[in-house]
RNA sequence: GGGCCCUUCGUCUAUCGGUUAGGACAUCAGAUUUUCAAUCUGGGAAGAGGGGUUCGACUCCCCUAGGGCCUGCCA
């Protein structure tokens, strides 16, 4: 298999058309995987030609979503338009070597030869291709490649293995648009030389025009660098990823309460395998990388999945982060926020955040502290509170409001000692207690959420409740 | 229509000619229990179909079926 013999240098190549879908993230990882492993640079390349769909918001969009993944490039990004004098330059070489033709074709013209091409069952062409100028030289043309009719050319695929394609279905793709703007095909092949890009590992769905960009680089005399086409992610439902499949872009994902790091984990795992391996770090990702071993089949999106993985690195989060990523959503979802919220969010996220599958799930196990006084209990919390239980619950305010030792241990045995005293289970009261502590929605342990609350949130509460008219 | 790619449990994958086809997520059952969750134990679950090659195929070849991509003066 071929592999350059030369520094490696990847890239990612997005253009800024929107949104940055979670497939161009993929692509980026595995860039950034590669030159890493390899010790090599990993480089941004905006592909703006297309001026009609390119925006600058769509650019800071790529910018903002590498930057949360933590995959920024290794130099500043080059705009490939910025670039368009060179794609110009390499064209006149191709016209001087022969290889390239310009084609008076109009819109209509070529619309009606695609149609009859596809009916013969072969590919478009243009009787611009051996012929000479019109007279009218102002007349408006494209610039075409004049790719070979005959022959082979192969893609020697890192990910796929060699692929071939016989030249004659090979067409002469556009290099320069009527008004002078370089085309896609043209500027990659360019751009990648320029950059001195030695591994290009991008989408499957290139792996057609890599066939077309082979053709150019022998033209232009460059040397070719390797390829590596990598699958597809598809929805959960295996169509193509789209928006009723709830997340395709980024920033959705950053939105909807997933760590960059789970991301890195889990999109690495879509499509690439370490053996049994399911939860790693970046370092040993770096390590164990290769474009080999990706694997040839295009994969889902299974969001059960993404949880789990996310639910590993929350557990493993610092709570101060966890603690600033929650109240920024929970400030993002409106609603009403109690002045210490942060510090709430502190003493509660260590005891909740087991069960968090996202951040939004942690603003969730949370909200039962956050809510202010007095709580409007559920229907389900009040039925708990008969008059028996009142009578416990009122006993139990004296025992912990001379609790002297406010610690979860501590409270945990106070709870039991009382437990004991009034001779019934836990379960007895347990219910009713937690239910005056959080109106109803679901909280942690008991002796937790006493913690949590502290000392005069919890009596308060208790207070409010016992003290509300039956 | 033409060209190209792909096909192991529901999902992501391991196995790369000889395995009881392994793991993870999900799922089911049980344990625990002061809600939800977490945790622990156990179970079910796969080589698309058909031909070859071979002493022996999930692994190699061919065909079929299904899915995807390209076929743009988009990238």
């Amino acid at each position: 298999m071929f592999a350059p013999n030369r520094p490696v240098v990847t890239r990612i190549a997005p253009s800024p058309t929107g949104s940055m879908h979670i497939g161009t993230a993929r692509t980026a990882l595995f860039n950034w995987l590669y030159a890493r492993h390899r010790g090599g640079t990993y480089l941004l390349r905006i592909e703006d030609t297309d001026r009609e769909r390119s925006t600058q918001g769509a650019v800071q969009v790529i910018l903002d979503g590498l930057a949360w993944l933590g995959l920024e490039p290794d130099g500043p990004p080059v705009f490939q338009f910025a670039r368009a004098e060179q794609h110009r330059e390499a064209v006149r070489v191709l016209l001087s070597k022969g290889r390239a033709y310009r084609c008076y074709m109009t819109v209509q013209e070529v619309a009606a030869e695609r149609e009859r091409a596809r009916a013969e069952g072969r590919v478009l062409a243009s009787p611009w291709r051996d012929r000479e100028a019109p007279s009218r030289t102002n007349a408006p043309f494209v610039v075409r490649f004049k790719s070979p009719l005959s022959g082979e050319t192969v893609v020697d695929d890192l990910v796929k293995g060699p692929v071939s394609f016989r030249n004659k279905d090979l067409d002469d793709l556009v290099l320069l648009r009527s008004d002078g703007a370089p085309t896609y095909n043209l500027a990659v092949v360019v751009d990648d030389h320029d950059m001195a890009v030695s591994h290009v590992i991008r989408g499957d769905d290139h792996l057609n025009n890599a066939a077309r960009q082979i053709l150019i680089y022998q033209a232009l005399e460059y040397e070719l660098p390797a390829f590596a086409h990598l699958p597809m992610i598809h929805g959960p439902d295996g169509a193509k990823l789209s928006k009723r499949h709830g997340a395709q872009a980024v920033g959705e994902f950053a939105e909807l309460g997933y760590l960059p790091e789970a991301m890195r984990n889990y999109l690495a795992r879509l499509g690439w395998g370490h053996g049994d391996d399911e939860l790693f770090s970046d370092a040993q990702a770096i390590a164990w990388f290769d474009v080999a071993d990706v694997v040839r089949a295009p994969a889902r999106l299974d969001w059960n999945k993404i949880a789990h993985v996310n639910n590993h690195y929350i557990r493993l989060a610092d709570d101060r982060r966890l603690a600033a990523l929650t109240l920024e959503a929970l400030k993002r979802a409106g609603g009403d926020l109690p002045p210490d919220a942060e510090a709430r969010l502190m003493a509660t996220i260590p005891l909740v955040k087991e069960g968090a599958k996202t951040i939004l799930e942690l603003g969730e196990l949370c909200r039962f502290s956050l809510n202010s006084r007095p709580l409007v209990l559920d229907d389900k919390a009040l039925a708990l509170l008969d008059d028996d239980t009142r009578a416990r619950l009122s006993r139990l305010a004296l025992v912990l409001g001379a609790q002297s030792d406010w610690t979860p241990p501590a409270l945990s045995a106070g709870l039991r000692a009382f437990a004991e005293t009034e001779g019934v289970g836990l379960g007895k009261f347990g219910a009713a207690l937690r239910a005056v502590l959080s109106g109803g929605a679901p909280a942690p342990d008991l002796a937790g959420a006493l913690g949590a609350l502290g000392r005069d949130e919890s009596l308060g509460r208790l207070q409010d409740a016992l003290s509300r008219l039956r």
